[in-house]
DNA sequence: CCTAAGGATCCCGACAGTCG
DNA sequence: CGACTGTCGGGATCCTTAGG
């Protein structure tokens, strides 16, 4: 899967969707280890092969398929693009010249499998004769790769038993190989010259050997451990599925397979026999309800807080300090850097470092090297250890592990540390509204002194099912004990950022005017006005709040509903969705047939009349 | 300064449908 | 049958935001 199947199946499961450009970074991460696995593998498969002591084998695409053994021996892929090359020619950018190019072949297309096949054949002819060490034998052979890969087998040795040539074996193994490459890679999707195909072709190699336990390995080789889950919920089984429930399904199947293959029938044996609730199939837990929070489920692990001070920003940085609370017990020390501190971090911590003595705001502090400084976190802190931090997902933690590992002391901290807790990520996930936006602190104090039980939620997008074609996205909706709930919109306009919204309303164009008292308001012919209406509509809810705000000022207005104007934009969005959108989204009215006249409004003709009568006042709202 | 993640956007290839 | 167009999906870039 692609990132947008991808998106499209998280979301189908109800799961927080991952952006495409995290889902190509995890792709490179485990792609890398897919094709080494893949090329294990076939190393593997190749020594089972020779060991079975026969040497034909069945050049597909890029595969070569073990005659005895059905496995893939080596496979290679030959591109005559590159995606990044193609942009980098484009752009003439030289300083992206490094990257994985995936451009391998200069030839024809028509030449490109044979060449492939004479490739590979080479490879199998110095891995049969190099355990030989036979340099005559390698030398014959290699003379007879190129007659062999056209059908003239005279200069083969291994081939002198043209009985022994004319049995290839089946092609079944090669026919599935290619089946499960193009389930992976399939040939609609445009593949060519990029990273993405390799790794497909890879995993499919990979399957094809070992079958789907290699995304386990590659799993475990990236430190992910599923199985720990899979094994929980096993535990959940009854015990006689869970002993041999597996094992007997698996020789069921089999069987079945084989009957099938034999008496020709292969659609009615299985199609009736999921009458009872399978253990396997386990519901999709529903998901939680909107107002539900989100909670860290820690079990018997100790609340470490932690922060590292180091030597900049980048990757390999040297730590200055290290230090971590927990409960009371307090941990803090100093590192001597072997790198020099920027002037920037240094701004920051107030950190520098003459010679071999490490100040803090001109003071000298007492430091440790970083192996000491290491070995004594990791002794004061406490069993089952879970670190939180800010940012520590991107920043912190990648340095503290590469400087353990550096000092091998890694395997030490994790049998301390189950792990860490990156609290950017967890006040994403809780942080209301209200901190987010750019209201004064003291007016909020103000409002929530007035209001009793004062609440401002971050909401989404509304639909009243009774004027579906219209939606709204209020930026929130305020609820108190005294006024019940109500929509906020709030505005910054940019062009009034250092303004006070006095002068900003001696601007003829600026929303706000001020009353015959001199108070701001929001003009009701402006489209703001509208759209706190239409919001009030669909939300059903019969006061907002306009909230303006600027640099020097804050404005927060309570809109009342307006039945009258609602009727009125009801009836204007109704009329446009049936003679404008409808006609379009069903048969693509306007812009298939340009010379076609427009709809005459056919399903509400008192809402004719009355367009064509107040045409002027409605163009202006509309707008 | 570095790095990773997320959102928005653009570009391009493959395919299906339409039309002359 | 070929040219053209629209849609879909993959790949890549740009911008912003955290951390010292």
């Amino acid at each position: 899967m692609g990132p947008v199947q991808t998106v499209n199946f998280v979301t189908a499961l109800n799961v927080p969707c991952i952006s495409p450009n995290n889902l190509k970074s995890r792709e490179r991460e485990i792609g890398k280890t897919i094709e080494e696995y893949a090329l294990t593998s076939c190393k593997k498969a190749l020594e089972e092969e020779y060991l079975m002591n026969s040497y034909n084998f069945i050049p597909g695409h890029a595969t070569v398929i073990g005659n005895l053994s059905g496995k893939c021996l080596h496979f290679r892929l030959k591109s005559t693009d590159c995606r990044k090359c193609n942009y980098i020619d484009e752009k003439d950018d030289a300083s992206e010249k490094d990257h994985d190019c995936r451009r391998n072949y200069s030839g024809s297309s028509n030449a490109m499998e044979p060449a492939l096949a004479v490739e590979m054949d080479m490879l199998y002819a110095i891995k049969q004769n190099t355990s030989k060490g036979d340099i005559e034998n390698l030398k014959s052979t290699i003379d007879a790769i190129v007659p062999h890969a056209f059908g003239d087998y005279s200069l083969c040795s291994s081939c002198e038993n043209t009985n022994k040539l004319a049995n290839l074996g089946s092609s079944q193994s090669n026919e599935s190989l290619n089946f499960v490459i193009s389930t992976k890679a399939p040939k609609s999707k445009h593949f060519g010259g990029s990273q993405s195909l390799g790794y497909r072709v890879a995993s499919a190699v990979s399957q094809k050997n070992d079958g789907r336990n290699y995304v386990v390995e590659v799993n475990k080789t990236h430190r992910l451990y599923p199985e720990s889950e899979r094994e929980k919920r096993q535990k959940l089984l009854p015990q006689h599925i869970r002993e041999n429930g597996g094992t007997k399904k698996g020789s069921r199947l089999r069987s079945v397979r084989s009957k099938e293959i034999r008496e020709g029938d292969s659609y009615t044996s299985a199609i009736s026999s999921i009458e009872e609730e399978s253990p396997y199939i386990e519901e999709i837990p529903s998901r939680p309800a909107e107002n539900d929070n989100i909670n860290l489920h820690l079990g018997n692990t100790a609340t470490v807080f932690f922060d590292l001070e180091t030597t900049g920003l980048g990757i390999s940085c040297d730590i200055t300090q290290i230090a971590a609370v927990f409960g009371t017990n307090k941990f803090s020390q100093y590192v001597m850097p072997l790198q020099p501190i920027t002037i920037a971090a240094s701004k920051v911590t107030g950190l520098t470092r003459f010679g071999n003595v490490l100040y803090r705001n001109g003071i000298p502090v007492p430091h440790q090297n970083s192996k000491e400084c290491l070995k004594e976190l990791i002794t004061w802190l406490p069993e089952n250890a879970v670190l939180f931090g800010h940012n520590v997902k991107s920043f912190d933690a990648k340095i503290i592990i590469k400087a353990l590992t550096d000092e091998n002391l890694i395997n030490d901290f994790e049998s301390k540390c189950n792990g860490v807790v990156d609290t950017l990520h967890v006040l994403e996930l809780h942080t209301p509204i209200e901190t987010c936006c750019p209201a004064d602190q003291p007016e909020l104090d103000k409002l929530r002194k007035e209001h009793e039980n004062l609440k401002v939620e971050e909401v989404g997008f509304f639909i009243n099912p009774n004027v579906p074609f219209i939606g709204a996205s209020p930026d929130g909706i305020v609820t108190c004990d005294c006024c019940g709930q109500a929509v906020v919109e709030i505005k910054c306009p940019f062009c009034k950022k250092h303004d006070s919204l006095e002068n900003a309303s001696d601007d003829k164009n600026f929303y706000l005017k001020k009353d015959n008292d001199g108070n701001l308001k929001l003009y009701t012919k402006h489209m703001y006005y509208y759209q706190v209406q239409t919001q009030l509509g669909i939300c059903q809810m019969e006061s907002g709040y306009f909230v303006v705000w600027t640099e020097k000022d804050l404005h927060i207005e309570q809109i009342v509903f307006n039945n009258e104007l609602w009727k009125e934009i009801c009836d204007k969005s109704k009329h446009l969705f049936i003679t404008a959108i409808l006609p379009e989204l069903i048969g693509k009215f306007y812009s298939r047939l340009p010379n076609r006249q427009p709809l005459k409004p056919v399903v509400n003709n008192y809402l004719c009349e009355k367009e064509s009568k107040s045409k002027d006042n409605n163009e202006q709202n509309t707008e």
